[in-house]
DNA sequence: AACAATAGGTGAAACGATTCAAAGTTATTT
DNA sequence: AAATAACTTTGAATCGTTTCACCTATTGTT
């Protein structure tokens, strides 16, 4: 490997004009700037970006860490967060969170392999983040309300997003309408279920009515606890799913049962995820800014990393009207 | 910061002690073992990676490198890469390629701060690629016939996969195919207008009367091109479709057009994406073995890392028949 | 001509770990 | 009791940079 000292040797000045020379310090003369740096080239010289790092005690490398790296609901955050980290000139690199305590992203968090981070991963808990934030790593969360000095969120409004969805439904003439429920414990799940209850109580619906079917935000599920359900259940009116994915099963599920969508039974999904505009029918979804998400994320990083402050937000969410309802 | 000092001075030890207790090394007494991991957990001390990393001259993580990390063809990929990186109790980082050769990829690549690395990204060239491989840095690539010491490939057999594309589109009896094209210098685009050539010359067609409509594997530009073509051209059969994407602008297209699929016009598509099940019709298209790549490439960086040699291989590809043709 | 200011260059000390070689203990053998 | 072996511990070097503080010429000022 050919090191900074091979360099200073080939050029015939010490190691540290070398370095000043290679950053284009106003210290080294012309002349000797452009024989370094011909000594560099010759000999293809790389500067070790580690090295570098622990000396600078930074790493211009902001991390994005996902629960999952393969869903294809992030690319659209990601894609926020590249545009972003690109334009500061610092790099991006994407982690997965899932393992928990030795998963990449906290492992890189903990041994600071980055200088800033956004995490959507709810697999982190609330007091990891906590203790790995500070000053020189400033933390953005998507998937919770978290606030610290360090410590900033960017959500969207769930609560709303679903009231929006289920007033529609009443609008539109729907009675029994189901909760199609993500896992408990999940920020995103609790607050849509909030939203939906409070459409049905400001439209005067009986509150012991609201039922809540539970599934855990995947497709399979979706597909599976309506089957059952539908089987099993009286007769509903509407479904309103705390995500796409779980609409889609549904769609499955509704359609195998030859009931008619939107007339027999209508439903409204949660994300506006790509293909909720190719299915069959078309989904009533809630779009989710997940771009824009990913942009106001990653500038609040550089801001609190610049030392200015940062207000976590909250962003609005659209009701798309499709042929499910 | 804590560093490994604070840890042996709250100890009584020297850092050397400090290190081997730390590491669990048998040359340092149970007794002073536990009294250095105390004072690491006292003090709350957290090892610099980027200190250990340089120390050591490796970094245990892989990096996956793609040209744009939000597209959904490459979620599978990525979940391949991820599982094999894991058992090997790696880190996973991914990054993205576009930026060329100030692209984090190509940048971390340089500066070594990966110990391997997998590479879908056209935008970095093979000399690129060639220049920074070696022993200490295996790179596998899935986007082209790469091949040394260190750097293997994994393909897809996307001759084979356009040849039974085609021939599947000619079986069923239709006679005027065009093949809808991706960019000139895609490796992959090229291997699939061959065995598009293929197929229709072993069924006896005239080889002067394929056509290829050139497009650059987006939606938009299959929905553009398409429309365009068939305002224009005389009337086709069918379509190939060098990708999934286009297939669905194209499909858009047909329809608007108020032609039949797959009476009128049938297609075929190439990668077997998620949408293409759902999409009205379902496309046929040609299944893209995307996790096993992922595993396949990922499995061989570590053969080389573990100095053992690793075959370049290409995967089949399987026809799926849906209601598109 | 004497002195200050400036430009250009350098040695050495970091950054925070790991690891070699040697030194200091304690235990075992004869 | 002396010699050897086995076990613990440690100082110092190292990884490849950056950067501080200092040094030596040269230039400018009066």
């Amino acid at each position: 490997m050919i090191t900074l000292r091979d360099v200073a040797n080939k050029a015939g000045v010490a190691v540290s004009t070398a370095s000043y020379a290679l950053n284009n310090s106003s210290k080294i003369s012309l002349a000797t700037r452009k024989k370094v740096h011909k000594a560099a080239r010759d000999l293809g010289y790389q500067p070790h970006g580690i090295a570098r790092n622990l000396k600078k005690q930074k790493t211009e490398t902001i991390g994005l860490f996902l629960n999952d790296l393969s869903g294809p609901y992030y690319s659209e955050v990601i894609q926020g967060v590249q545009d972003v980290v690109s334009a500061h000139g610092y790099d991006l690199i994407v982690g997965s969170a899932s393992g928990g305590t030795n998963s990449t992203a906290y492992k890189f968090l903990l041994e600071k392999r980055v200088d800033g981070a956004v995490i959507l991963a709810p697999k982190i808990s609330d007091a990891q983040i906590s203790r790995v934030a500070k000053a020189s790593l400033p933390i953005i969360v998507l998937d919770r309300r978290l606030d610290s000095d360090y410590i900033k969120y960017v959500l969207i409004d769930n609560l709303n997003g679903a009231y929006q969805a289920v007033s529609h439904l009443i609008n539109r003439g729907y009675q029994k309408i189901v909760y199609l429920s993500g896992p408990e414990d999940s920020f995103d799940n609790q607050e849509r279920f909030k939203g939906y209850q409070q459409a049905l109580l400001e439209n005067g619906f009986n509150l012991m009515s609201p039922r809540s079917i539970s599934g855990n935000f995947t497709e399979k599920e979706g597909y599976q606890v309506i089957s059952g359900f539908l089987a099993r259940e009286e007769k509903i009116d509407a479904i309103f799913s705390a995500n796409d994915e779980m609409a889609i099963g549904a769609i499955q599920a509704i359609r195998e049962m030859n009931f008619k969508i939107p007339d027999d039974i209508a439903i409204v999904g949660f994300d506006d995820i790509r293909l909720a505009s190719y299915i069959n029918p078309p989904l009533t979804t809630i779009r989710h800014p997940k771009y824009e998400m990913g942009r106001f994320a990653t500038n609040m990083v550089f801001q609190v990393l610049h030392g200015s402050k940062a207000e976590s937000v909250v962003l609005p969410t659209q009701l798309i009207t499709r042929q499910s309802t």
